[in-house]
DNA sequence: CGAGCGTTTGAACAGCGTCAAAACAAGTGG
DNA sequence: CCACTTGTTTTGACGCTGTTCAAACGCTCG
């Protein structure tokens, strides 16, 4: 098992329950804080004094071009980590989607953790070479596919992902496009045609259900 | 950033090397390898057993749709490292864009260093999350750039690693266009157009001289 | 019921891709 | 030294995919 001389507890601020920890494999404590929709929870160019967690919610992070182009590096469903930094700065902003309870620990307490226990060192590299993986996918993406394809494959990974056929849109079109690099009209467009040819139903405009949708 | 400046034990004729370390932070001996013009370094899917350095000449890497759609995940420039994966098989493969000569390290000799000493296991995650912030800065120009944005960051990017304003291309414009997800011809064109504007001087196809490019 | 979003749909447009050919560079052998 | 080959780069003409602009639709919540 892990050290347990490992654990830190931080003492939190105003009003957030103590004691819940960022991940099974990171065992430090943490707060837990709540974000209404919409809600900044750290800001590019911001210390990354704190690693996150989603507990429940969705989180997507974000960079900006000076004209306000907009890239989402990523959404974070409940379980998944985010925020966390190599460099002492983050290097995009993150926001609550919807309402959204989230883990803050502080990144501090990891590193020191990492330095008594390689187990732990090892987790903080795991979740670093993860967002490395999937951005590696997402580049290919971008780079190469249509917007069909861009459509599919996004809801193929969120389908995987929530292990279910059937799945919740915590985003809008809009943050959908900001992430697939295409406009929310086109990604509003590619539901309207696979709805028509029977690749998947849209029991709501946040709720698809995957029909002939496999891996391409 | 890590150290470039490392020190490196000569350089072969043919055939490999021992005693080269793969960075001063690494200080793990590899062995040094040549490699022709596209030749293979390593495939998809193959096992990651060794970690790269580039000595001198250019590797790319690369991720391929089944169809042939090709995008070039990355360029390494003599200093860098590639080919690290925290999981054990590559995602991509890598080749020499010229002839190259590139310093191999066991994977797990490095990950048992790790284990034994905090400074290289933080080491490797550093050069995972450099690599990340790199794919970060990527996403956005191939979600959210223009053909001229894309070329232009390229150059400028190339140019701020070389501190010149001359660069030398060891890649085709086909891989500048892979790299960047537009064609060929595309990266050509904003090629001309720059010259017509006299935003760039080609002193050949392969030697760019950055007149007039500040960041945007 | 009406206001305010988010989503869908339509029509016109433009940026980039496709296809094709010409220009250019570098190497090979006569 | 020149003709020939091969591969890369440039340029042109045209068309498609996805964008832009605009309007209509349909939720949800006062």
């Amino acid at each position: 098992m892990y050290d347990q001389s490992a654990q830190i507890v931080v003492s939190p601020p105003h009003g957030c329950k103590p004691r819940v920890q960022l991940s099974s494999r990171l065992p430090i404590d943490g707060m837990e804080m709540s974000f209404a929709a919409n809600e900044e929870i750290f800001g590019e160019e911001e210390e990354a004094d704190f690693v996150y967690r989603v507990i429940d919610g969705a989180v997507r992070t974000t960079r900006l071009l000076r004209d306000g182009r907009r890239q989402i590096v990523g959404f974070y469903m409940p379980g998944e980590v985010f925020g966390l930094e190599c460099g002492d700065t983050h290097r995009f902003s993150a926001e609550a989607i919807v309402d959204s309870n989230i883990v803050l620990v502080k990144r501090a307490a990891l590193t020191r953790a990492a330095e008594q226990d390689g187990a732990v060192a090892h987790e903080l590299w795991q979740v670093t070479a993860h967002d490395l993986e999937a951005l590696q996918d997402h580049m290919l993406l971008l780079g190469r596919k249509t917007a069909a394809e861009r459509v599919a494959s996004f809801l193929m990974r969120l389908s995987k992902q929530a292990k279910s056929q059937t799945i919740e849109l915590p985003m809008s079109r809009g943050d959908i496009a900001d992430h697939l690099g295409l406009t929310l009209e086109t990604v509003s467009r590619m539901f309207s045609q696979f709805v028509r040819d029977g690749t998947i139903h849209l029991i709501s405009a946040r709720c698809v259900e995957l029909k002939r949708l496999q891996h391409a």
